[in-house]
RNA sequence: GGGUGGUUAGCUCAGUUGGUUAGAGCGCUUGUUUUACACACAAGAGGUCACAGGUUCGAGUCCUGUACUACCCA
């Protein structure tokens, strides 16, 4: 019977209700879909892992937002559909947030052991998941929980062993001592995408530096430094510069350009290295860029990235100058011990102090800082395990090529190739304990020496493996003692490995990868890979490398990129700006789910960044487009909730039987609302299947407002005849399915109570026969040969119509016309004049139009010489408001609306008379015309208006 | 230094094979307790689509260049 509905959408006490619903009933399950087409290819999307550090963000909203819009539009549409959901380890940025904990706590990792420190992040993570797991069912995801995956899970450990042992043995992954990126707050390696810089640099400074030449007069200092005397008696000098004149202690050479005829009489001299006294080389390297300070540089070939290159190449000796947390080590002589940021300032005090520093100035220094820590990257030579990604990176450059992975918005792909050609080997090694620990072991000392023994006695070249990769320990000792004997002791490394090694696998690990379960099979490869630009690189390059790589295949056929939420201003929603930060469960709270999913897929293009401009109002964040996305979904609950009372009205037989003339009324109208809601299905469908889901929201977005409500609605509410029950069910229907992926709660909501409301003996009632509105097929359009006679009529009639009563309102709004006040109308409507003859009520009560005094004829003269006039084209308005109208007004109204009419007149025959008429397709050519003519019928009305107005 | 976007109404942004008089939301102006909705209704004002060239019958849309701006890579 009757369900009452409050007068307004309250998301809090339908979202989690429903949600609760769904997932209770299995509704999100692939097994459960009720309505699969067979010829309709599987969808699968596996979410993009959030890290177990905290809590979900913006980007996080927005990235549900889309890919649930997604899975649950492919699976109204008949697709077998999974969203498969899961979480990240994440582990430099999970452990790192653990140590902050902690160190708030008073306690440290290093005076924990490993697993009691493991212990505290596991708890951590268990507190973190449970959190993110909370807000993306807020959000309203429907993934299938019952697959959800942690990246630590032992399925998906054992896929990062299978996968390292593969790439291990087949030589891909080697240890190596070199130069990396060294994350001295961390204490571990970090890869060169986890380095990031400041576009323009940080505030620093350039000093430049003089070293003294050792020639046959001043063989070196004879004082002690910081005497003030060290370098007395030098004579000759080579002047470098540097922003890092800490790292002078571990110079080891001056290098200068060959070209450069400044330097060409000091090349082969010898520097003497000020503080150590270290005689250097100046070198020619055509690498050193004579434009830049003094035109020679300093080269500490184990503390900078050029230099390392250079030092290889030039065969010299590598000093380290500082330990692991960077501060400085016994090669840095009497500032041994100091930081390296302290040891700056006080190397330069006495470089001033001895007469070296030339000068000082303001400098723009590039600093490569760590993504997680913000610590000053220090370059750090240092033995890490590598992975070769050539051969994949061209691989999955490749796939992109041939089109076997398509990349929305395909901009992105130029950039995917550039990354992709232009890779180095990936260091893949990290100093921490939050990880999957690499399954290498290391034989000992003792059976490696007994080896070499053995090997000197039997003078076999053969060198065994000093390491052993396998799947664990137990196989690592069955190979060991096959080569070392019983004896033979092993140990793991222990460091872990980056975490993006294990999220290169995610789409397949997750899905049983490496076992042939039946889920991989069903599943994979996968359809979609959702994610923000931001991770491209990161996350999904490694992912199609991986993938490529160890199954053979994509693991997906489309990544579609999402831009980044930033803030009014255009920044990046950080953290230390609390008051410009956005957070999604405040927006929910105020506005519901539904309301900021709506804003996030309609707020911009694929691929663009969106702002967003908060308020505080009353102390609370307001945004108002997300507040315009709130208002649209109590729009949808006010029209359905009316078409529910029409439907409970007609149940209790309170609709009266209509007359004949009624009847005609209604199938016009009717008509026209199905006839748009057709065309309006095909566009959204188009949309959708094009990626283009904005554009498809702002569609809906006008049609439920505009063509329904607007006017639909109003017009509907001139009838009592079930036809029209019919089809404002079926209309609502309609909406309800369109906007589902988009609004996923209040349409559910209103679907079950039009359902619930809706009578078996309604003809013409839509089937809503389904449990819920998400199992339920999305709209499909009618076949063409389908299409009733009258949609074409009606497509004409009613916005003619429309047009009519906009020209009559905007008639009584310009002449302040009480709102009250019935006025005379005549209308001369040429072949729509039948069919307006039927929409009289409409006319008369939407322009409130007084029935006695309304005039609907084939041609009707105007009734006062004093009458305003709208000229619309075949149809003409008269309205006869002689004392109420101001004539100058209607004069001066004519006059311009004549105005624009001859601009376009000429327009329209200068492009008529040109080569438009012979260039351009006919069709364009014909609407042109018929423009001229409409436009020439309604100047000459005009025109006649006018003179008799005169 | 290389690359990629952006520059459209006061503000935030759409505008995908080039084709009516360039759209929306918010804001603004005027009016409205019209029985779904004031989170609303009706009417309206507001833009030489950054600039300069070019291609075309026709350019916000394609090409070249310039300026400003953001981001990515070195």
């Amino acid at each position: 019977m009757a369900t009452q509905l409050p007068k307004s959408y309250d998301p809090q006490s339908v979202e989690d209700r429903l949600y609760r619903w769904w997932e209770e009933n299995g509704y999100f399950k692939p097994e459960s879909q009720l309505y699969v087409r067979q010829n309709e290819p599987k969808f699968v999307i596996t979410i993009p892992p959030p890290n177990v550090t905290g809590t979900l963000h913006m980007g996080h909203a927005l990235t549900s937002a889309i890919e649930d819009l997604m899975t649950r539009y492919y699976r109204m549409k008949g697709a077998r559909t999974l969203y498969v959901p899961g979480t990240d380890h994440a582990g430099i940025a999970t452990q790192s947030v653990v140590e902050k904990k902690l160190a708030k706590e008073g306690r440290r990792r290093q005076d924990m052991s490993r697993s009691e420190f493991l212990h505290e992040v596991w708890a951590w993570k268990d507190y973190s998941h449970q959190i993110i797991t909370r807000q993306q069912k807020k959000l309203g995801i429907s993934a299938d929980w019952s697959r959800e995956r942690f990246t630590l899970d032992e399925g998906l450990s054992r896929a990062v062993l299978t996968a390292f042992k593969h790439l291990y043995d087949k030589g891909l992954i080697y240890r190596d001592t070199r130069m990396i990126n060294w994350d001295p707050v961390q204490l571990t390696s970090v890869s060169d995408l986890e380095v990031e810089f400041e576009d323009e640099g940080e505030p620093g400074f350039l000093w430049t530096i003089r070293y003294p030449l050792q020639t046959n007069r001043w063989e070196g200092p004879q004082h002690a430094w910081g005497s003030g005397r060290w370098a007395e008696g030098a004579t000759e000098w080579i002047t470098v510069a540097t922003t890092r004149p800490e790292t002078l202690l571990g110079d080891t050479a001056v290098a200068v350009n060959p070209e450069d005829d400044r330097y060409q009489y000091k090349l082969g001299c010898q520097a003497v290295l000020p503080v150590i006294g270290r005689v250097i080389p100046i070198i020619a390297d055509t690498t050193v860029d004579m434009a830049f300070g003094t035109g020679a540089v300093k080269i500490t070939p184990a503390h900078d990235f050029a230099d390392y290159d250079m030092g290889k190449r030039h065969h010299l000796p590598f000093v380290e100058v500082m330990d692991p947390t960077a501060r400085m080590n016994e090669n840095a002589g009497p500032y041994q011990g100091l930081d390296r940021f302290e040891c700056r300032k006080r190397i330069v005090e006495d470089l001033k102090k001895e007469g070296l520093l030339v000068k000082v100035e303001d400098y723009r220094v590039r600093l490569g800082r760590g993504q997680r820590s913000g610590a000053v990257i220090e370059p750090r030579i240092s033995m890490q395990w590598f992975c070769n990604v050539k051969d994949m990176a061209a691989m999955a450059a490749q796939a992109v090529r041939d089109g076997r992975v398509r990349i929305v918005p395909d901009r992105f792909e130029k950039t995917w190739f550039h990354w992709l050609d232009n890779i180095r080997d990936w260091c893949i090694s990290r100093q921490l304990w939050w990880g999957h620990q690499i399954p290498i072991w290391y034989v000992d000392q003792d059976s490696l020496r007994r080896a070499a023994e053995d090997r000197q006695h039997r003078a076999d070249g053969a060198e065994p493996p000093a390491q052993f990769c396998a799947m664990n320990e137990q196989e690592a000792y069955e190979q060991a003692r096959a080569v070392y004997g019983p004896d033979v002791k092993l140990v793991q490394d222990p460091d872990v490995l980056d975490t993006w090694f294990s999220s290169g696998l995610w789409p397949f690990s997750t899905l049983g990868w490496p076992d042939d379960t039946p889920d991989m099979r069903a599943y994979y490869p996968t359809t979609m890979l959702e994610t923000g630009y931001d991770i491209l690189f990161f996350w999904v390059a490694r992912m199609v490398m991986m993938g490529l790589e160890l199954t053979g295949q994509p693991p997906f056929n489309v990544v579609y990129l999402h831009g980044l939420i930033r803030t009014a201003d255009g920044e990046k929603m950080s953290k230390s700006r609390p008051d410009k930060l956005v957070d999604p469960l405040d927006m929910i709270e105020t506005y519901g789910t539904d309301a900021l999913r709506f804003y996030l897929v309609t707020a911009g293009a694929p691929g663009g960044d969106i702002k967003m401009d908060v308020k505080i109002i009353d102390g609370k964040k307001r945004v108002e487009r997300i507040e315009g996305a709130r208002n649209f979904a109590n729009k949808l609950w006010n029209a359905t909730r009316y078409v529910i009372g029409r439907v409970d009205a007609f149940a209790q037989n309170r609709l009266q039987t209509t007359e004949d003339r009624l009847q005609t009324t209604d199938r016009m109208v009717n008509a026209w609302i199905r006839a748009r809601t057709n065309q309006v299905v095909v566009d959204t469908r188009r949309l959708m299947d094009d990626y283009q889901y904005g554009e498809a929201g702002k569609l809906l977005y006008e049609f439920v407002w505009s063509d329904f409500c607007d006017w639909y609605i109003e017009l509907s509410k001139l009838s009592k005849s079930p036809e029209t029950v019919a089809t404002l069910a079926h209309t609502t229907d309609v909406i309800l399915r369109l906007l589902h992926p988009f609004m996923p709660f209040v349409t559910e909501e209103l679907w079950q109570h039009l359902k619930r409301a809706m009578p078996a003996n309604l003809p013409g009632a839509p089937d809503l026969s389904w449990p819920a509105l998400m199992l339920a097929p999305y709209p499909q359009p009618a076949p063409a040969d389908h299409q009733p006679d009258d949609a074409t009529d009606a497509l004409r009639v009613v916005p003619a119509l429309q047009e009519v009563i906009r020209a009559i309102r905007n008639a009584r709004a310009e002449h302040t016309v009480d709102v009250g006040k019935r006025i005379p109308a005549v209308i001369s409507a040429g072949s729509l004049a039948g069919a307006f003859e039927t929409q009289r009520e409409a006319i008369v009560t939407l322009a409130r139009v007084d029935a006695g005094a309304l005039t609907i004829a084939e041609f009707a003269p105007p009734p006062d010489h004093k009458a305003i006039t709208y000229a619309l084209g075949e149809v003409t308005v008269y309205l006869p408001l002689s004392g109420l109208i101001d004539l100058d007004q209607e004069r001066k109204r004519l006059a311009g609306e004549l105005a624009e009419l001859e601009k376009a007149i000429a327009r329209s025959e200068s492009l008529l008379n040109g080569d438009f008429a012979r260039r351009a397709p006919a069709n364009l050519v014909e609407k042109e015309r018929a423009r001229l003519a409409e436009a020439t019928l309604k100047r000459d009305q005009i025109r006649d208006r006018l003179a008799q107005l005169r």
